[in-house]
DNA sequence: GGTTGAAGTTGACGCAGCGTAAACGCCTAC
DNA sequence: GTAGGCGTTTACGCTGCGTCAACTTCAACC
């Protein structure tokens, strides 16, 4: 027995298509080309195209299954391997399901897009190298742990102080104050403070604040912060910090 | 406050590919294109990017991100619709995860891959189209609660009978015997009573029981399941119906 | 002033698994 | 003779970039 290529795609539920596919692929040679290129499959083609889409209704890609059936590979080591992505997989999926739901949420609760652009901005482990680069190891890993160990309440509180010390920078500016007036060294105060809690009892010398100063220019995250409590705030609490470093510290 | 290319980027945890190809597709233009092409950045598009990239995290795609992003699509509705998305892609997890754990359940068990390969050839939702086709919707009806009232244990135990009756016809043809011979005929009528079965009361007529007979060949998916016992065993069978049919019915 | 290096640019291919034309050959039925 | 119907090969499309490749620009250094 055997039978043309529509045949053999109808009776194992699939289309024409995918066994010119498999051919070109190597996965699922015709038993035998007759006449003019026309492409016959008997039993035994059956019998592996059947084993072909079982496993690819298991979701295995087509190089995994051409191992698997071939021999070359366990089939049991293939499965297995591929159950643990699937489930993988899955918990990424739930994980994502989370987020949508909980951005819905608070979307129809009338917040903003993007509510933790401020956390985010200065998300510690995303600044893990240049901290570490800056710092050393040790200070970053204290840093974070101290981080880690707060609540979620916490870390908003947290900053949302700095939000609060953003703004007063950032009306500072706007009324004109020079980086070293008294008002703004004031501010910068609190700002000083601020940092030494999130570096754990070591608290900034000059060299080091200053330094965190020119970052908040440099680093085009920490400047978006700043500036979008308007243009140019980044650069005058730079400049306030740098005053504060070389008259305070 | 304007960044580089490469300063966004790591920014905003991205590459500067991913940029690109933004700026390729009009999802993110620059700022700013200076002197050779250059691309500069302001904070506007620093936002921008960061919704982008936080409805990216959600898993949505980049068409449904510039809709929602440039006001033609309410961005609840697009997460709506991404969150069912998601949840059938999750549901066709779980349920690919439960048909890979009974596989390797089974092939750790000693059972070699495939074991439905009978069933399969004659499970009645993949003949749906012909069934109708040929003895109307009524009979594909019928049969279709019938076979879906089965346990799992039943359903096996009918297909193994078939199975022993396809062995039977095998055996009688690998022995010589014509069609109507009275050995075969005895087969045959085994065949009808389980077709009867299967059809739920109204027995095959003698048209129908010949039609059947010639479906057996005609269509690879029954003419493997026979010829599976042995080199042309489908057409031995389909001439003992038609003797069957002739002399009996 | 030439070299080097870092960072920018524009193509263009690759991936996974086929769907979907497009253009053409062959066989059968009317 | 021609209209269908099924077969063939060739090749683009889809998703979201990663990854060369080849070339330019700009600042720094000898």
């Amino acid at each position: 027995m055997e039978w043309s290529i529509r045949e053999i795609a109808r009776s194992a539920g699939t289309t024409s298509r995918t066994l010119r596919h498999y051919d070109a692929i190597g996965l699922l040679r015709p038993s035998r080309v007759g006449h003019g290129g026309t492409r016959y499959y008997d039993e035994r083609a059956l019998l592996r195209l059947q084993r072909i889409l079982l496993l690819r209704e298991l979701g295995l890609g087509l190089a995994a299954i051409s191992e698997a059936i071939d021999g070359q590979r366990d089939e049991t080591a293939a499965l297995r391997t591929h159950l643990e992505l699937l489930e993988q997989e899955r918990e990424r999926l739930g994980r994502q399901i989370e987020s949508v739901r909980t951005t819905l949420a608070k979307l129809e609760g009338g917040e903003p897009l993007m509510p933790d652009e401020v956390l985010d901005g200065f998300d510690h482990t995303r600044h893990k190298d240049e901290v570490i680069e800056r710092w050393g190891r040790d200070a970053y890993e204290k840093g974070d742990r101290w981080w880690r160990s707060l609540s979620e309440d916490d870390r908003k509180e947290f900053m949302r102080r700095q939000t609060d010390i953003a703004a007063d920078f950032a009306r500072a500016h706007r009324a004109g104050l020079a980086p070293d007036a008294d008002e703004v060294r004031a501010i910068t105060r609190r700002h000083y403070e601020w940092v030494a809690v999130g570096w754990q009892g070591r608290r900034p010398t000059a060299e080091s604040f200053a330094g965190l100063g020119r970052m908040y220019t440099d680093d085009p995250r920490f400047a978006a912060t700043y500036d979008r409590h308007g243009e140019g705030t980044a650069a005058f609490v730079r400049d306030a910090m740098i005053a504060y470093a070389e008259r305070e510290l």
